[in-house]
DNA sequence: CAACTACATCGACATTTGTCAATCTATACC
DNA sequence: GGTATAGATTGACAAATGTCGATGTAGTTG
């Protein structure tokens, strides 16, 4: 710690106030990363808002194609990135996958947000 | 709209249920976007956690050095994008940058996943 | 079993991102 | 003005990401 050079010879302010203890963990920040990382792509987030607001909290795989104007393979690299992140929760019925959005995972995102 | 394929001869279940009309816009989707790709980095949460628990509710940048590990540039890189993101304000006091977390674009992010 | 359908995986590619060394800019001290 | 310091900018590069066409896989229908 009081390896900090400190050579400043400026006595204006003062700089360098003790920095918290309290930091997030390396571990946790690589998590919670993750997660946004998840997040932090425009078409994903139309995915999850149409499943959202899905009528029945449940959307199937292949009604999200159009509104999303991308590809099969991309929307299923999309889902699996969300689903990866805990963020949906995939169920395959018969031929059909439909999606549920996962709101524990969403908690505790807005949770780390406090 | 009506466009859609529905060719599926199966009668199981029935799949594609009218996808609910109440998507994120394009652009609202990119901003959100982009905000959350600036929270999908651990060196910027923990950048991010460092300045919100400081006494003071502000931090030196010189203080966010040594605590992330990485060079100053890179520190600097960081804090642009936090800023330019509008997660944290950015104060130029004489010789030093202050820093301090933005909390009503953090709450507005909560909101968003509600 | 053969044909078909819904979704996943693979391979390839262009774009974006994180990183650092080197340099630049602005401010403070003498 | 000259020198020193804090932080930003630039250039370069490896790694990660988004995208699609082609192909693979599991389930359904006949």
């Amino acid at each position: 710690m009081a390896a900090k050079t400190r050579a400043a010879p400026v006595d204006a302010v003062g700089c360098c106030s003790p920095v918290s203890a309290e930091m997030l963990g390396q571990r946790d920040a690589e998590l919670l990363a993750a997660a946004f990382a998840a997040l932090a792509d425009p078409i994903r987030l139309r995915l999850l808002s149409c499943i959202a607001s899905a009528e029945g909290d449940e959307v199937c795989a292949c009604d999200l194609l159009e509104p999303s104007g991308r590809s099969q393979p991309t929307v299923s690299h999309h889902m699996k990135i969300l689903v990866d992140a805990g963020l949906v929760e995939r169920e395959k019925r018969g031929l059909w996958v439909w999606y549920r959005v996962a709101p524990a995972r969403l908690a505790a995102l807005r949770a780390a947000l406090a």
